[in-house]
RNA sequence: GCCCGGGUGGCGAAACUGGCAGACGCACGGGACUUAAAAUCCCGGGCCCCGAAAGGGGCGUGCGGGUUCGAUUCCCGCCCCGGGCACCA
């Protein structure tokens, strides 16, 4: 039995090494705190490469949850890692901090949004540094703030010069909960992207649109050059330009007696089946509609039933299903292949906001026109020899049982000089005999629509735009940029722009005559501000233009983007069309912002996303008090593969913080200060060898993962494995019997330990680095390299099967050849017993792996 | 309907180019230390069958086929879950 002594000697010395997260994190976040210039970018004159990991920005709403955390946790030791490879390192952080759910939680918080937002910002700030996330912060930006949304506006009135920015007046999105206008992009199955219960209506106003389709064909090009983006995000923007190539062609009206146009121009992609067109449809919506049905009160009505059939379908998300219906207008088009008169129709099924809100009627070749034509006794005209997939056309008795029959892969009949010939050399030819008979062409359209950024809400940047009674729309001049967003406004809900109502800012004089204008009160879009933020990190507090050219040309391309995939579309394709206009400005080279992309998978609570709505929020704040930051890190990146959505559970995590615990103990026992001696691999006993070995496979392995895939799940696994080998072997560790092993093996251990953990635990990297006696920046040493002959097994243990069923293990030197692996096998005597009586085949050798032996 | 992911023990997952399925961890069971508990450490483990045990046999990666000496991995046909697009002419 022990002493009193001896037993409070254990106890304090247990104490000490015992793992105090909070000790620890709170002594290294004050250090950092004194020291920000630890995790600061160096100018571009570095001598080191640059490379820019970039997080997405969040909105301040309040508090992180785990979604930050994993993002910020992938993100921060992707850094960390680059650091200690040698890289001149950029990241930064900030906050997209205008915004509808910032002012609607101010109105509930009867807060100011601004002063909401910036206690929202401090208080996830000091969030981010209890996590330890390794930011420069001297790059910080707050998109709500003048010195940053003057540049949006800077922007607008470039893009307004150039023709990219324009006003006109559109039937827009509606959300009657948020009371403004919602992009396209922000229609989620016919209802608000936040108000996902509240169904979009439709709204006639004025709108300031910045012209993206002008580079719709360029941000699908240059797709194909993102290699380093995921091929999902790649399909889903293709699918967003939605580009179809087709030919426009002009049908005359018959009898067409008013002024104006007196064609209706129709958009297709299979002109070849035109011979086989029926009817003209219009959309419900089509402005030409006014003047085939004249005033004919009751065709009016239908015209309008159908448009408001077509409306709810949109309201209700459900375009696709809605059942088709039409009327006859009474009026003729002519075709212009064949001089035919085909009956004008209108159509709740066609949509005015895609081509020309106009198709031509080809039945027997398109299914929505095969069903709406059998509704309607419609002529169906077999134009394109229908075909069983492969076999050849067969002409003749067309079989109606293939109708409609969609495919390009037959011959035209009944098409007058274009019969016989293939549906391809058809379309090509008629839309040259269209453009030189002066009614058509060969056209591309796009799904892409222009942008609209108006937004009828208070926190945001305003649109810096005047109308005078005299000039008319006045650009503000540049030099009273920033048109200041006004503090102390009534943001109630009652409809309108909030910002109507501040007559004093509204009023104001015209630039150009001096005359009185009155300032446009609508704001930009939020989009509009993180589509452009990463330039911004570079110089924040630049006065004289958005971003400096030699420092953008220094860090530019973005090498590495890490967010979720909901951001696939809007916030990444708006961030591209920013990027080429920058480009045409003249204000940067790069035309792609983000050389490589990649999307996490979503933090969920039992199967379905965190939200507030839902209750089911997870606070880091909680695993931080109980855990320490470095368990919280560590847990998220090893619960699963970054990539993979990960449901939330932190039934786990007792075990990474008892790993971290045992790694702290490992070395607080007996931390080996670093002594000149080397040591010699030959002579050191097996079991240090096998250690030595352990360790080089640790750091192949994290090498790898960081390097590939990014699978820190196995990152972290790896280090657990390393961790049991190495206290497997307690007496090449223990101070007392230190014999088993060389003080400088064990130092170089310890070491390389510390290095491997310091990107997924830093607080405890930095504190253990300290604990060895090292006084360097942990974020400056080298990432270890691993040597291939070290890391390399010298026995294997090889597999014996018969007819690919494992019937024996064999333990070999690790350069055993093919032959000998072959004899061994064979000589096992469970394999001489198999063998008994049987037909030896042959016998497979996968030097390294096994040996298969085949039987009859 | 079309286009992407995914489906492996009680759970999270691993196996990256066809070669020992289940590394690592959780939960669980047993043990050590302790007056006791906590903490810590050690051992066990896919499922089923035979056996007191040592050991042995069979089945197993959503389902059904195929290729191969050998398939979680490749091919064909399905089922289920998640995401994106969808009268786009």
């Amino acid at each position: 039995m022990p002493d009193l002594h001896t037993r409070t000697d254990t106890g304090a010395a247990r104490d000490e090494q015992r793992y105090d997260p909070h000790r620890i994190e709170e002594k290294w976040s004050a250090r950092w705190q004194q020291q920000p210039e630890l995790f600061r970018a160096e100018p571009f004159d570095s001598p080191r490469p640059k490379y820019y990991v970039l997080e997405m920005l969040p909105y301040p709403s309040g508090a992180l949850h785990m979604g930050h955390v994993r993002n910020y946790s992938i993100g921060d030791a992707l850094a960390r890692h680059m650091w200690m490879k040698g890289y001149n390192v950029l990241h930064p952080m900030g906050w997209d901090a205008f915004g509808l759910p910032a002012e609607n939680a101010a109105i509930k918080a009867k807060t100011p949004p601004k002063q909401w937002t910036l206690s929202n910002i401090a208080h996830m700030k000091a969030q981010m540094k209890r996590l330890g996330f390794a930011y420069d912060w001297s790059k910080e930006v707050t998109t709500c703030l003048p010195d940053y949304y003057r540049w949006n506006q800077w922007f607008f009135l470039k893009m307004y010069e150039r023709g990219l920015a324009y006003r006109k007046k559109s039937r827009v999105n509606w959300c009657p909960e948020c009371a403004t206008v919602l992009a396209n992009e922000q229609v989620v199955n016919g209802c608000c992207w936040r108000h996902t219960e509240t169904p979009v209506q439709q709204r006639d106003l004025e709108q300031w649109f910045l012209r993206i389709t002008d580079y719709a064909q360029e941000l699908l090009d240059d797709l194909d050059r993102l290699s380093g983006w995921p091929e999902k995000v790649r399909t889903m923007q293709r699918n967003w330009i939605g580009r179809s190539e087709g030919a426009l062609i002009d049908f005359k009206i018959d009898g067409a007696a008013w002024q104006g146009s007196d064609t209706i121009s129709v958009f297709t992609t299979r002109i070849d089946t035109i011979f086989g067109a029926t009817s003209i449809q219009l959309a419900p919506e089509h402005p030409t509609l006014a003047n085939l049905i004249g005033n004919n009160p009751e065709l009016h009505a239908r015209v309008d039933e159908l448009m408001a059939e077509q409306r709810r379908a949109k309201e209700a998300g459900d375009v696709g299903e809605i059942e088709k219906h039409g009327m006859f207008t009474g009026r003729y088009a002519i075709n212009p292949f064949n001089g035919e008169k085909l009956p004008i129709w209108v159509a709740n099924y066609v949509l005015m906001d895609y081509g020309t809100g106009a198709i031509m009627s080809v039945p027997a070749h398109d299914e929505r026109d095969y069903e709406f034509a059998k509704k309607y006794g419609l002529e169906i005209r077999i134009v394109i020899l229908p075909r069983r997939q492969g076999e050849p056309p067969q002409a003749g008795e067309e079989d109606t049982a293939l109708l409609p029959y969609t495919g390009t892969d037959s011959l035209l009949i009944n098409s007058g000089p274009y019969s016989e010939l293939s549906c391809e050399e058809a379309m090509k030819r008629m839309a040259q005999d269209a453009e030189r008979g002066g009614f058509g062409k060969a056209a591309v359209t796009y799904r892409l629509k222009d942008w609209g950024i108006s937004r009828q809400r208070y926190w945001g940047a305003p649109i810096p735009m005047l109308y005078c009674d005299h000039c008319g729309i006045v650009p503000v001049p540049e030099k009273d940029l920033p048109v200041i967003l006004p503090e102390n406004v009534d943001i109630t809900l009652s409809g309108g722009s909030p910002l109507g109502k501040v007559k004093e800012w509204v009023n104001t004089t015209c630039p150009t005559c001096g005359g009185s204008a009155r300032r446009e009160t609508d704001t930009m879009d939020t989009f509009v501000d993180s589509s452009w933020y990463f330039y911004r990190y570079t110089d924040p507090t630049l006065e004289t233009a958005p971003v400096a050219p030699k420092t953008i040309g220094y860090w530019f391309e973005i090498d590495q983007y890490i967010g979720g995939v909901e951001h696939a579309i809007l916030h990444l394709i708006y961030s591209r069309f920013w990027t080429k206009v920058m480009r045409d400005l003249g204000l940067i080279a790069n035309s792609e912002p983000v050389a490589r992309l990649f999307t996490q998978g979503m933090v969920l609570k039992d199967g379905a996303a965190m939200s507030k709505s839902r209750g089911n929020v997870v606070s880091p704040d909680e695993i931080v008090a109980r855990y320490g930051a470095d368990t919280a890190r560590v847990y998220i990146l090893f619960a699963a593969p970054p990539d993979r959505d990960l449901d939330w559970s932190d039934s786990a995590i007792e075990g990474v913080h008892r790993f971290l615990g045992r790694v702290h103990r490992f070395i607080a026992q007996n931390p080996v200060q670093r002594i000149g001696t080397a040591y010699c691999v030959q002579q050191l006993s097996p079991e240090a060898r096998r250690v030595l070995r352990k360790l080089h496979q640790t750091i192949k392995r994290i090498s790898d993962d960081f390097a590939g895939r990014w699978h820190f799940n196995t990152s972290v696994a790896a280090l657990m494995e390393l961790l049991n080998e190495l206290t497997a072997y307690p007496e090449i560790f223990a101070c007392a019997s230190r014999k088993a092993a060389p003080s400088a093996l064990v130092a170089e251990i310890q070491r390389t330990f510390v290095l491997l953990l310091a990107p997924f635990a830093p607080y405890l990297a930095h504190e253990l680095w300290e604990m060895l006696g090292e006084t360097s920046n942990l974020l400056r040493e080298s990432w270890p390299e691993y040597d291939t002959a070290l890391a390399k097994e010298e026995e294997l243990e090889i597999v014996v099967q018969i007819n690919g069923k494992i019937r024996d293990r064999l333990v070999v030197s690790a350069h055993s050849s093919e032959e000998e692996l072959r004899k061994l096998a064979l000589a096992a005597p469970k394999v001489q017993a198999t063998l008994d009586g049987r037909q030896l085949l042959r016998a497979i050798v996968v030097p390294g792996k096994l040996v298969n032996i085949v039987v009859r």
